[in-house]
DNA sequence: CGTCTGACGATGC
DNA sequence: GGCATCGCCAGAC
């Protein structure tokens, strides 16, 4: 099953992201056969759908993300609400949190 | 159909 | 090791 656009596989891809886990744009673009689009996921994330976990996704150095609602304060503490642990700097515990899609 | 931009990434200094 | 710049591809106008 093959999605029409990237912008459907990044949307879906988010969405499968587990309570508790995040992921990087890279990753994400990279999941959906662009590594080097990753600006591409944070557009999508911006104007793309809202109801989606967009608070689990975090750019390469594990920082939050800059345009949230809110900024990155807001965005800290949503993920703290799901039980993910922010440091005071604005980073995730990568080698813990960062999550991968299951290949099976 | 051409052009600009972007919640990023890698590289250079 | 931190900051500046270029590059990137797909979406929006």
């Amino acid at each position: 099953m093959v999605e029409p656009g990237f912008k459907a596989r990044v949307e879906a891809l988010v969405a499968s992201i587990p309570r508790g886990r995040v992921m990087t744009y890279g990753q994400i673009a990279a999941l959906c056969g662009n590594a080097r689009a990753a600006r591409i996921v944070g557009g999508i994330a911006h104007f793309g759908d809202p109801g989606l976990p967009w608070q689990r996704v975090v750019n390469v150095r594990c920082g939050l993300a800059a345009g949230y609602p809110g900024g990155r304060a807001g965005h800290k503490q949503v993920l703290e609400a799901e039980g993910v642990a922010v440091s005071p700097d604005y980073q995730v515990n990568v080698m813990e949190l960062l999550w991968w899609p299951p290949r099976d």
